[in-house]
DNA sequence: ATTAGCACTCCATGCGCCGGAGTGCCACAC
DNA sequence: GTGTGGCACTCCGGCGCATGGAGTGCTAAT
């Protein structure tokens, strides 16, 4: 009855089936199994545990006179209990291993590097979440007089993030000027939360209200704008190798799926929600079917795991794939990735 | 015989046939054209031209039985000759006008926006070929030291487009000096196109070999990494709604089209060399089927539009969508958009 | 030169049939 | 009571076949 009191023979059972499902992606018939796993009962037997399978919820069909396969709640206690863990295999490990060429690279190029293996590696789509907003700490900023009226703010994190915004401006402001502010607020702030910058920007624009320094006055009025929480942000996410699901058995079937499914990846949003889940656990999520929330998306897992900077969580990076995955492998391949990466950023760990 | 001469009538059938199909969607039979178009002429004449046109070329028929398409000639001749030009309606101008808004913006979301409106507009997918390489003139150049191995440069361009790359420095540079190494560079180098800039500072490091002012020669040293032309440098492309058409009922029966299709869209090098094209001739450039060179995209057309910043080309933008499209809007809205875009980024004209 | 008529082709659809895979249940054996 | 063999039943999917509709090409008549 209760799920976690499941007689060993029938975890065994519910593995067994599961594992046949995620291979061949047909429903999983008595017969079969009873063929094909070293399981000694008869197909008769396995006929009744897996009546008791369906009831407790683990395993549905197609139609009535079909073989099994898992719902949601069957992977999820296949993912949770039953799930042997997978050790990658020294291929694997070979071809995450970032090259030693991306010594000198952008934060971006090494995240999009290691998605791009991780989708290849699980044949799915791999996603990248980039730092953002909270998780990004003030490091440089920069000033680019453009023209009379516009000037261009550019703004480095201590993660390398570097974003841009355009400022118009209604008093001209020469670069001379403009490098002397730069200067200014780069030995104030450096090394703060942009939240935390943005906050003492605004505290000493008010007890500076009537201070004669034009100078000062002028810098924190242009950074206010340039750190202002813009909603028009670039998405902060990487989708690499999207194809691959789409080219899985499971939809290339169903074009009706096939297209919310390709427009759900383009909007990008409700990825960068699914993401955004894994930022509040340190653990690995998985979400399997409907346990995310996008009726689209429900029949996608997705697999993702937050990666570091000197342990301060950045961003996450995982995979989205059809909900029948070989979980233990995305499992492992999704940790040793984020694991890479975060030992990538904190360089004086290594 | 020749394309150019033939007679007056049948150039009208063949327009008539075109717009029909474009319309539909289905090969047009004879008894179709005369009862839904004011040509009077039997079905029995019209099919004797139609066999005519066939043989010239610009029709075909999937099977033996069965009403005419164009061939890619066939709309070759007609968005060469027989088009009428399309005019936008009030609401198109309207919906195109570039929001009041964008004032500020930076170049890249100005082109991401008109490139979404394009795409809305004419159901396909809106393109953007971002300024790089040649078509960029350097305004500023700034250096941040990330650590001790790590310096960032970033690369401001006239144009507003902003580059960002990693330069590791065997030697640390002090922040300080680092600032006032992109003050000799922004002052020597300001409003050149950047390959100029890449040779000059190959002169001068020759030059300046055995010269004792070493900060001269880290700058150069500097500044020719950061200028180096970076294979990985990031596509200079944006792909807005492709999803639009993927959706085309010309592509959904056909998932092994759509396969191949999507995944040229993600590797997106293909694309990029198409808008490459536009950028060697001032007209709007139309790609019909087979005439772009991409077998996976010959059910594909491509109508695609220089834009420039003070008469100077930047980058190209266009659409792409199935070969059977309204070539008529395509092409106003192109253009127009194109148009609004140069405008824009050639502030002071306007 | 244009048209009406006719035979012909091909596609798409619907229908019926059948075999295979699998279940559920019952009765039997240990 | 637990496991097993047997059996009737269900459902899916592929195949063959007939049918109707759309359209062509050709010929003969105007």
């Amino acid at each position: 009855m209760d799920a976690l009191e499941l007689a060993q023979r029938n975890r065994e059972i519910l593995r067994a089936i599961i594992n046949i499902f995620v291979d061949t992606g047909e429903p999983v018939g008595s017969r079969t199994l009873s063929k094909y796993t070293d399981i000694a009962l008869s197909p008769a037997t396995i006929r009744n545990i897996m009546s008791d399978l369906a009831d407790a919820g683990f395993l549905t069909k197609p139609h009535i006179s079909s073989g099994r396969l898992p719902t949601d709640l069957g992977y999820r206690i296949f993912v949770d209990d039953l799930m042997d863990s997978h050790t990658l295999t020294s291929e694997e490990e070979e071809s995450m291993r970032l090259g030693a060429s991306a010594q000198a690279a952008q934060i971006e190029q090494v995240l999009a590097q290691a998605t791009r293996i991780l989708s290849e590696l699980t044949n799915t789509a791999g996603l990248v979440l980039l730092p953002a907003g909270e998780q990004l700490h003030f490091k440089h900023i920069n000033f680019v007089k453009m023209s009379e009226e516009k000037t261009l703010a550019v703004i480095v994190s201590m993660s390398g993030v570097v974003q841009n915004r355009v400022i118009p401006t209604e008093t001209p402001i020469d670069q001379e000027e403009l490098n002397r502010i730069s200067n200014l607020l780069n030995e104030e702030f450096s090394g703060l939360a942009l939240r935390d910058v943005r906050e003492k920007i605004i505290q000493k624009m008010a007890h500076a209200r009537d201070s004669l320094d034009t100078l000062y006055q002028q810098a924190l009025k242009l950074s206010k704008e340039a750190l202002s929480e813009s909603e028009a942000a670039q998405e902060p996410l990487f989708v690499e190798g999207a194809s691959r699901v789409f080219s899985q058995p499971d939809f290339a079937t169903n074009a009706e799926k096939l297209q919310s499914l390709y427009r759900t990846f383009e909007e990008r949003e409700k990825l960068v929600r699914l993401l955004d889940k894994c930022l509040g656990s340190s653990d690995i999520t998985i979400l399997i079917g409907s346990e995310n929330d996008f009726e689209e998306m429900k029949d996608c897992s997705v697999v993702a795991q937050r990666y570091y900077m000197d342990d301060r969580p950045l961003g996450s990076i995982g995979i989205i794939g059809p909900k029948r995955m070989r979980y233990d492998r995305a499992v492992s391949l999704v940790e040793w990735t984020a694991d890479s990466v975060s030992k990538f950023l904190s360089s004086g760990k290594r």
